[in-house]
DNA sequence: TATCTTAATGAAAGTCAATCTCAATCAGCT
DNA sequence: AGCTGATTGAGATTGACTTTCATTAAGATA
């Protein structure tokens, strides 16, 4: 999945200005960092990686306040909540999909279904409920874990 | 919904066994509570709640080890991850169900729709993946408090 | 029923992700 | 270039949750 990081960073700059808050370097860093790590991760994980680079420094409260906003920009979201651990996903760029869980082996498998979607929105207006964003997490077992297990 | 506790609470006595742990007053004591409360819960709310009262004292200790065997046992469920916070339901006697959560005032509304159940059975079907069990979480704005920012 | 073995309990300490504090720094307006 | 207020970094703090370990209780056995 191709990404316009140009492109992505021209509107965060148009809304950081809207919410009357700095363009810095660190903030812009962390796009380009998100962008390349390419992959399901956690804050810490992140920390460490980021840390470890001697070209771009960025503290662990900076990466933590980006984070947040990041997400309420709408560039990461978090996908999977378990056991204490937050895992985020750079979602530019891919079109809306929720996770399968392996509680075995921790792998993740991402899955589209749009009638899923469309289900949810009925629900929603039957409630007269505005959604904002969702999370549909599926814990079970991956096939690779039950032929082990065999 | 109406719950048979005595039931209840002799199928966990048999689950005990089959894992060789001692049936002890108080997880037969958290049954009846939970059971009690009738709400969502968090846990701190109900180590608090249960400290106030005078006739059952369970630590919290084993109130977090209790959660988590109740939890095995399938009688209660985590249903909310949100900010550092799980929010639990007491599940038994009622159908599987998922949640729309208003993320201004917090309300918990919850929905059954077998759609979305079958839907996701195939999914995991489709990526050879056993589930063993799902949540489905849909934050956004109540109806309620839509209209109170007009 | 008394004894014995082992799991469960409670209190306190520990863990860890996440947030907060505050002095120093930087963005960006004038 | 100077000014103002937002941002940053380092470390302290929070809060949910877990672990430790000495004491207690379950429940099997005699």
């Amino acid at each position: 999945m191709k990404v316009n990081l140009n492109q992505l960073k021209e509107e965060f700059k148009k809304y950081l200005k809207r919410k009357n808050m700095k363009i810095t370097q660190s903030r812009l860093d962390l796009i380009d960092l998100l962008a390349s790590y390419g992959k399901h991760f956690e804050v810490e994980e992140l920390v460490n990686w980021v840390s470890s680079r001697t070209d771009r420094r960025v503290s662990r409260s900076t990466i933590y306040r980006t984070i947040k906003l990041l997400q309420e920009f709408g560039a990461i979201k978090e996908v999977i909540k378990q056991n204490n651990r937050t895992i985020y996903e750079f979602v530019v760029g891919k079109p809306h999909h929720d996770h399968l869980v392996c509680v075995e082996c921790g792998r993740i498998i991402e899955f589209v279904n749009e009638d899923i979607e469309n289900l949810q929105d009925e629900v929603c207006k039957e409630y007269d409920f505005e959604p904002m964003n969702h999370r549909l997490e599926i814990f079970g077992i991956c096939s690779d874990c039950r032929r082990k297990n065999i």
